[in-house]
DNA sequence: TTCTTTTTCTTGAATGATTCAAGTGTGATG
DNA sequence: CATCACACTTGAATCATTCAAGAAAAAGAA
């Protein structure tokens, strides 16, 4: 745990960021939570470790942190943006259109960039991004029940 | 042009949609433009047309043509969303990371659901996303001639 | 350690796309 | 051509996120 947490200091030293106790809560917090919490999720994490921080401490941290390559953010359509330490490698997501739950799923053609777009019309493309949608466990049972209770 | 708006009324009619001036009206130019246009724009051409339109009753409409199938969204990260008729087969986006800008890209892995992934993890999954991300050859242009003007 | 500088955090207000709610108007059916 | 469900208008509300300005804290120097 002092190891994890040297290892957190370690990566934001690396990225030439200073280390302040609110950005060590959100990266070790974030290494441990494996579904992709959205701000509102890591700013109560974070509070409760801390005591409190401050939406906006929140933003700035998660902005930086991305921006640095530290986080990965994940802006699922109708859902708040998620974000997970996972950055190294080429994955995608399953989300759930319901609840905006968020599972990873490994890259199910080849290595990145995954896939190239048939025209590229004269873009310099960085980035192919899957998404996959659908209904998680949870929400299909909720609705099934919903449904035939008319 | 007679003829255009006659199948655009027959696409409502057989959705069992009402025919209403601005109905029509977001379908024929949404068929006209290809460049994804988001709410606002579809407002302004709607607007240009009938002489006005509430603000509501375009979100009402791109809602109600969307659930109908008639129209697909696209809700591209950090932009408003976008839409366009094309609903018919399978195919993906490439976008400007900078100003938005959304062009068609073929499906380039066989066709439609186009991806499985490798995990379903119980989710039903019923599209599968595929979004490439870049500069368009306009932003280019803009962001090299601000980075050498220091 | 203590001082200084730069960056980060806090607080409170603002933004922008989208949605909610209530009332008026209109398309489709009989 | 009357009725009624449905669509449109107006005006306010919501939500995630961002802007702005001042207070606190990290990093490097003395």
């Amino acid at each position: 745990m002092t190891n994890h947490l040297h290892d957190v200091t370690e990566r934001l030293r690396t990225q030439g960021l200073r280390v302040t106790a609110p950005r060590v809560a959100v990266l070790d917090i974030l290494d441990r939570m494996p579904d992709h919490p959205d701000a509102d999720a890591i700013r109560a994490a974070v509070s409760r470790r801390l005591g409190s921080v401050s939406t906006q401490a929140v933003y700035n941290i998660l902005h930086t942190l991305t921006d640095a390559g530290l986080l990965r953010r994940i802006e699922p359509a109708g859902h708040p943006a998620r974000y997970e330490t996972r950055v190294a490698d080429n994955h995608h997501h399953l989300i759930c259109r319901a609840c905006g739950e968020t599972r990873d799923v490994d890259c199910a053609i080849g290595h990145a960039p995954c896939l190239d777009p048939s025209e590229s019309a004269g873009f310099v493309i960085d980035e192919a991004e899957v998404t996959f949608w659908g209904i998680c466990p949870a929400c299909r049972t909720t609705e099934s029940l919903t449904k035939e209770t008319p």
